[in-house]
DNA sequence: CTGTTAGCGCTTTCAG
DNA sequence: CTGAAAGCGCTAACAG
């Protein structure tokens, strides 16, 4: 009884209240500009006299496409992550489309689950950050019409869209300046499991930098572990410290970078002053930390509005087929704190 | 022509394929169970072949309910909301349902404008951390049948379900070990803006906790300060000594807390050896600051959960109207490390 | 158990 | 410029 009433007031009520006929009440909503002004205005009254609100589940079926991208990250509890969906989330409100928010929690059944999901939703496009490789369920929804564009794990991009972020440049970016930093002494590298495409990525642009500089692969000591914690930095500084003591370290995430520096402090060693320390990817602890750490940043935000743009642009495209698959890279920033200050 | 042939499987395709009638594929689709053996196995092989996914908009439309579930939050990069986001998309996850986030920015516009897309998609239900008090727009979203509940900022709750966290009773958890633990000294609160309900509540606790204790409201000495951060945490304990030293702090966030006892270790005084300090959260940052946080930990997962748990119950009640609104809160706990050690 | 049938609320030709 | 009519793909009576 107390909602049995709802949704009673359709287009066709809207019709009745304003004297017109149900197709003038949808063109005044889809085509204003085809509606003289009078009837347009009766219309209109008449919708907010009586609360019209449209059923978009109507008119995604008739129109045979809806307002609603997928996202579909490994954890949102990551910043990362929830920095990507902010950026997302903004800019799909900016044009009146709503995001279906799916937590894959980094589990490919989970992730199978959703994309199923997505699918039977038919949802204009979908935003992806892929859990493994093997991108072939993406191509069933892809049949479905869904426009999809792969985010940050791009590697494989088949065909599609992508965004995200050189994380090549990165590495390259920390050991550059490490490099200058310390003219000549140690440098070590503690990453996470090369087999992360990222942690792989961020190895190869500190072997960049190296070369670069005409500098020896060999001069880089690398530590790896297995997952990036603080915990784990604290373990690879104490590890590192019974063979040599370095000048600069680079740690491949801000967490692993924090724990560095605390063993550090703890061996007695300062930072920056006996050594120069960098992190990767700019997390709110990086500003805050007891030795602020200068970090890579990296435009998350923007990598998720971006994406939702690319999407925005395919869909729109839907009719004269001409659109061009593109990956688009955002670029890091090396951001300078205390613990690796600016040269000059 | 990419995509010109796309869900060119309907229901039709299937009953034609399986020698069955459109209903009958409907049937074995919501109601294997009446459908005999044979049949349904028929239809499955066919929809399996063809590779059929539903169109959810379409069944949408006609079951008059779908299976989204809108989920509002102020900041989905706010560590709090995120977690409870995660926990609101495995339980949503679990049903089957998609979950529509929103990020309203903290701002009246934005949330207006996403409440009225949630209307439009009729979502079947909506989790919303309200802005402002006045909910009088949310009744817009009622009358068209979504069912929802107010997470968090339930402050005049006027009807219908709601989920949040004791804050009150944080605050006196809080409180009543720091009176434990330094009977006598000064006790001080660093908390931000009073006309925030969260903030109000804590400090409404350690005032519960004073008097529990017998002890005298004035003894609690507070600082209240704008934002709550690592800086204002800092500013504030500068501030403070200039009047007393305190043996206790009780700040109503980790930001606070850390900022404090940087400061504090600046000036010379350690913690928990001179003073003890509690925070309030659990951010992940609590665990690993230099001096690992004493904080309250919220069931924000947990939350989250919850919430969805409660639309749920709330949509599957729809018939028989027996449902009776509830509010849900949960407790806090005060998570032990090293700022505030455990007393024996 | 299976099939026939009538729409859900809206968009979109196609005529007036 | 406005109206009449035909469905979008699916669910849910209701008959067989």
């Amino acid at each position: 009884m107390t909602d049995r009433n709802r949704q009673a007031v359709g287009q066709v009520a809207i019709a009745q209240a304003a004297g017109v006929s149900l197709a003038t009440v949808s063109n005044t909503i889809n085509r204003p500009e085809i509606v003289a002004e009078a009837t347009r205005k009766k219309v209109q009254a008449a919708m907010t006299r009586l609360n019209f609100v449209p059923n978009e589940a109507a008119a995604s079926l008739r129109r045979g496409a809806n307002r609603l991208v997928g996202l579909v990250v490994p954890d949102i509890t990551n910043p990362f992550y929830a920095a990507i969906v902010e950026g997302a989330a903004a800019e799909a409100d900016r044009h009146g489309y709503g995001i279906v928010l799916c937590n894959s929690q980094d589990d490919p059944a989970h992730e199978l689950k959703q994309l199923k999901l997505l699918g039977e939703l038919r949802t204009a496009g979908a935003l992806i950050v892929p859990i493994t490789a093997d991108h072939s369920r993406l191509a069933r929804l892809r049949e479905l019409g869904t426009r999809l564009i792969l985010i940050d794990r791009t590697a494989a991009v088949q065909e599609g869209c992508s965004a995200s972020i050189d994380d090549v440049l990165g590495g390259r970016l920390a050991t550059q300046h490490l490099i200058a930093s310390t003219n000549g002494g140690d440098l070590v590298l503690i990453n996470g499991p090369r087999s992360i495409p990222q942690c792989d990525d961020r190895h190869r642009g500190a072997l960049a930098a190296l070369a670069d500089a005409g500098m020896d692969a060999e001069r880089l000591h690398e530590f790896e572990v297995e997952d990036m914690t603080v915990r784990s930095g604290r373990q690879a500084v104490k590890k590192m410290l019974s063979t040599i003591t370095p000048t600069a370290i680079f740690a491949t995430n801000d967490q692993l970078a924090l724990g560095a520096i605390k063993e550090l402090t703890t061996a007695g060693l300062s930072v920056p002053e006996d050594v120069v320390v960098i992190g990767y990817g700019d997390l709110a602890i990086a500003e805050n930390a007891p030795v602020p750490l200068s970090t890579i940043e990296q435009p998350k935000v923007e990598l998720g509005r971006a994406a939702v743009e690319m999407i925005l642009a395919e869909i729109r495209d839907k009719d004269h087929n001409e659109h061009r698959h593109s990956a688009r890279v955002f670029q890091p920033r090396l951001v300078f704190r205390e613990s690796a200050p600016r040269l000059n």
